[in-house]
DNA sequence: AGGCTATTTATACACTTGCACAACAACGCC
DNA sequence: GGCGTTGTTGTGCAAGTGTATAAATAGCCT
């Protein structure tokens, strides 16, 4: 039995009780911002699970608690599902990163040391996530649209952080030109990337805060400054 | 027509000539060893071109040259010829980065300059290897086999590093504690694995060289090394 | 209350997938 | 050369896959 059905099978005559028969499954309606939400959000939990292979429209729809032919009906097709969970995944990711930038009445350097921590602690340092982000990554390679996303994201952050960079540099009457500052973007960038992954990887080998304290550590390293004491972690 | 059959559809009398019917394919009998490689890099092309959902058995076998069957004659299941293909493809990752550290004649220092440059060039940066590597260790949250794996592998990597960073602070009369050593090789591994990211997803935004001059320095800042000039790339 | 309509379910369908197995033929051995 | 072994092919099959579409009903409007 591999076809599950509840009524038209058996044409004739097969059925003991036609009382019962319509029972039907119950369904409320939901706002379609909320559905179309609800199922990106599945999408990107089967996918986290199983991979891109096990994410089956009836996987996804039995996640978001629906019937898998509802999909059809928010989504042209499975690739597009799969084209704006990765947006939305992207979206996510980097509102966050970036979340840690808008710090009032903070020094450039204190702003640079908050990004760095923030990036290298939950929730960014995150299994699921970085689950997520390498299985769609992964097929970058071959599909243009997800290695576009990817470029615009990258370039996104590694230009907020050459921008905070930037700002260190100037308190420290410092003036470096251009290649040396993208250098230094790329470094950083590097440094946080590398550790980020680590930490989704195998956060149980670190101690908390630790991979923070290591990247802080290495991007004044990178950047010559003196590891004066006032910033250390509270 | 879905099913492409050659002899046995149309069980009776359809067959206008039944002369050339006999026609199958020719083929070779290669050596176990052979057959086995073939097929595992079978699985990584198609992995790295359609990721693990696009890997199909008949994929697979149709680029490797074989027919679907013949698999199950060298691997139990589809699950176990994923796992030998991904195992070869750490194998061979980490015994291309190990193989720049055997230097003869050259000081701790230069040797661990060749090892980021061996990294962050061609054959290690490549989009080929990332797709691959992102697409399989995606799975590592869910199949604590990779997880294991990779675990391993980057343990194994790190540990090198600490070994030639013992050695080349050693050079420079300095005496790090064990936990100023492990700081300083997770740092220098995550530059790496940050580098070879961007340099994989995005090579040509970077001049030849560039990322392993960007590795090297942000390396030796993190090391404490003066910038010396004797080092520079030939 | 009762109808309208769009959301939701249920089902059908063509096709694919991994696996099983029988028939076949390439190659070594006598 | 013939023969047996076994690597290899061809084919079948149940369980899914994404998509299409009819039927039902939830919830709003009047």
């Amino acid at each position: 039995m591999h076809r599950l059905r509840r009524r038209a099978d058996m044409p004739d005559a097969a059925d003991p009780a036609p009382m019962n028969a319509p029972s039907r499954r119950k369904f409320r309606r939901e706002g379609e911002e909320r559905r179309r939400q609800d199922l990106i959000d599945a999408t990107l939990d089967s996918v986290a699970e199983h991979g891109l292979e096990g994410a089956t429209l009836r996987t996804i729809a039995l996640r978001a608690g629906v019937t898998a032919g509802l999909i059809r009906h928010y989504f042209p097709g499975k690739e597009d599902l799969l084209q704006e969970a990765y947006a939305a995944l992207m979206g996510r990711m980097t509102e966050q990163a970036k979340a840690a930038l808008v710090m009032e009445n903070a020094s450039p350097r204190q702003r640079l040391a908050a990004f760095v921590t923030a990036n290298l602690n939950a929730p960014i340092i995150d299994q699921r996530v970085f689950s997520l982000w390498a299985t769609f990554i992964g097929r970058a390679g071959a599909d243009p649209t997800l290695a576009r996303a990817h470029r615009e994201g990258y370039l996104g952050f590694r230009n907020e952080v050459e921008a905070v960079v930037a700002e260190v540099l100037a308190a420290e009457r410092r003036k470096p030109d251009a290649n040396e500052l993208r250098h230094h973007a790329i470094a950083i960038n590097a440094i946080i990337d590398g550790l980020w992954i680590e930490g989704c990887l195998a956060g149980e080998m670190f101690s908390p805060g630790e991979l923070a304290a290591i990247g802080i550590k290495a991007i004044e390293a990178e950047l010559g400054l003196a590891p004066e004491k006032q910033f250390q972690e509270k």
